[in-house]
Order: structure tokens, then C-alpha cells, then sequence
DNA sequence: CGAAAATACTTTGAGAATCAAACTCTTTGA
DNA sequence: TCAAAGAGTTTGATTCTCAAAGTATTTTCG
């Protein structure tokens, strides 16, 4: 691969982990005792609040990619810190509903602020035509990881190490 | 933020996050029992010896963002695995030094077709100016991590939750 | 209707990965 | 030479995670 491949992977072996660090380091400046993961989860319960999505437990478990268990943990400790709120669904009383509380759309407005500041710093450096072909290579990329599982050819079948 | 901010936004939130985890279960196909955390350990060690990096174990801890102890376990685990070996410095005994061994080295060829898989399926989408000022656009987003690191305006001043 | 199956979540037990701090061995510098 | 600094390891605790077992509720169907 190219020069460009060479940047591209780089970015994705280096840069990426740049940012989640970075990510953690302003998150514990702003709110110490919240980690990244919990932040994460206090942002996918957000985004069903203010998409209309659904805020099931199971649901938010399914979009954070973490089984029931481990979900059920982390929200009784962030329902335990003040971020997230728990409502038994009257309907099917199975069900528990998570809501953040003010506290957590406030922390999950700081967050959305450092993502702006990051979209922001990519396309201040780029024309619009740029940056409409640099969304449309996200895209492609992320097009390719949905589809194909992105398993090397002939790892399956000559998989001794 | 317009339609491309969209789109940057959400790859960063949602399709690194898918990336990783594709990535973890192709490896769970090929060697079972190793964790993307210990490939990734892995892979920096290899690093260390093709680019004639520094291969001291606090250097690749350093590398890795993790604390001495931390990989300390990690590299024991490895060795014990087969995939790292430890190599005491003759000229400073104090210093150990990591070394992929045979086993360690395939891995990381099977992960390093992952990564140029990724990064092929990017380019094959793109004209080569496209690639360009997509690489440009990385570039720039590497940058502005590692210059400022990234606290929203104002979060400093108004830190209560 | 009412028992059996399915569903939604919680609890439990165990295993990574991580950190900070205390510790050992080795080198450096006054 | 000997105190201080450096490199790595050990230790004890915490967090995140999962799988599997458990609880409560709803749905299915005989």
C-alpha cells in the first residue's frame, strides 16, 4: 500500500487510541470517578431520549454491544452516582426503562462539546469538497466492516498459529 | 455542524467501535485464548523490532499508555503463551527486553492483513486525489489531538456536574 | 382458564486488565 | 563507597466483563 495507506493505517492503529485517551483525561478534568465506559452509556441512554429510540434496558445493552448482566451492573452504579434514572414500564412490567437525570444530560452535553470540537478540527482543514469525499470514505469503511465481518482471506483455513 | 460533521461524528462514536470488535472476533477465529489487548502488545513489540524502535519494557508500556506493572502481567502471560519472549540486557541489567518469537510474529502477520484489508477496502473506494486529502484529513485530526489535547472551551471554568 | 414457554431483567461467581504503591536489583554520581 | 535514581516486578484493590442461574412478568396454546 501507499503513502496513503500508510497514513490511513497509522490513524487507525495510533490515533484512535490518541483519542479515546485524550477523551479520558478531559472526561476526568470535568467529572472524576466517571470512566469513559460509564460516559458511553450515559450518552447511548441520551440518544435514545432525544432520537425517540428505544430505551430499554435490553436495547441500550444491544447498541453498547455488553450482555444484560453487565449492563444491569453499570446502570445501578450510575443510577447509584446520580446520571441515570431506572422506570419500570407500566405497559409490560417486565421491562426497565433508563432515563438520564439532569446531572447526566449535563455530562453528556460535555462530551458532546469535545466531539464537536474534534468534527470541527478535521474539517477546518479541508475544502467542502474535501470533506464530502472524507464522509464518503467513512462511509465506505464503514460500509465494508458491516458487511464483510473483515476476516483476512485463508485465516480460516489455515488457522494453526 | 453539516451533513459531513454528521458523518464524521458518527464514525468516530459508532464504527471504530465496530471496527475493534470485528477485529476481536476474527482473532477469536484464528488464535483462540488471545485478547485484542495482548495482540495489540504484541503488535507493539514487533513494532519495536522491525522499525529498530526501542524494545525496552517501558518504552513499549509507554508506547502502549499503560503503567510498568500493568505490562509487567501482560508480557508474563505472553511468555508463558509462547508468543513474547523476555531478553535481559547484558550492558544495563536492569533493563528486560520484549522480543516476538516465532508463534508471535505469525499472529502479527495475521493481524497486520487485517489492518491492510481495512485500509485496501478504504483506498478501493477512492480516486487517488480523494485518498489524498483523506489521508490529509487524518493528518490534520492527529494533530489537533496531540496539540491540544482536546478540553472543550470553557469545561475548566464550570467544572461542577 | 391455566400450565408451560418465552421474555426482561438481576444476581452470582469467576476471570481479565488495570492502577498505585511497595519492593528488589542494578547503575550512576557525588 | 554509598546514597539516590532507574528499571522492572510484586501485591492488593478496583473495574469491567461474561456465562449461567435466578426472579418476575407476559404470552402461548391445549
Amino acid at each position: 500500500m501507499g503513502n496513503s495507506g500508510e497514513t490511513i493505517n497509522r490513524f487507525l492503529v495510533e490515533v484512535f487510541h490518541e483519542i479515546l485517551r485524550t477523551e479520558e483525561e478531559s472526561l476526568a478534568a470535568y467529572a472524576p470517578g466517571l470512566s469513559l465506559r460509564e460516559l458511553h452509556l450515559i450518552e447511548a441512554v441520551c440518544l435514545a431520549e432525544d432520537g425517540g429510540g428505544d430505551n430499554r434496558s435490553t436495547a441500550i445493552a444491544a447498541a453498547r454491544g455488553v450482555t444484560a448482566g453487565t449492563l444491569t451492573t453499570a446502570a445501578t452504579l450510575l443510577e447509584r452516582k446520580g446520571f441515570l434514572r431506572r422506570c419500570r414500564d407500566e405497559a409490560d412490567r417486565r421491562v426497565v426503562r433508563l432515563l438520564p437525570t439532569e446531572k447526566g444530560r449535563r455530562v453528556n452535553g460535555f462530551h458532546a462539546a469535545f466531539h464537536r470540537e474534534l468534527v470541527e478540527a478535521v474539517l477546518g482543514a479541508l475544502t467542502p469538497e474535501q470533506a464530502e469525499s472524507f464522509s464518503a470514505a467513512l462511509e465506505g469503511l464503514a460500509r465494508f466492516i458491516r458487511r464483510k465481518g473483515a476476516v483476512p482471506a485463508g485465516a480460516a483455513a489455515n488457522n494453526e498459529i
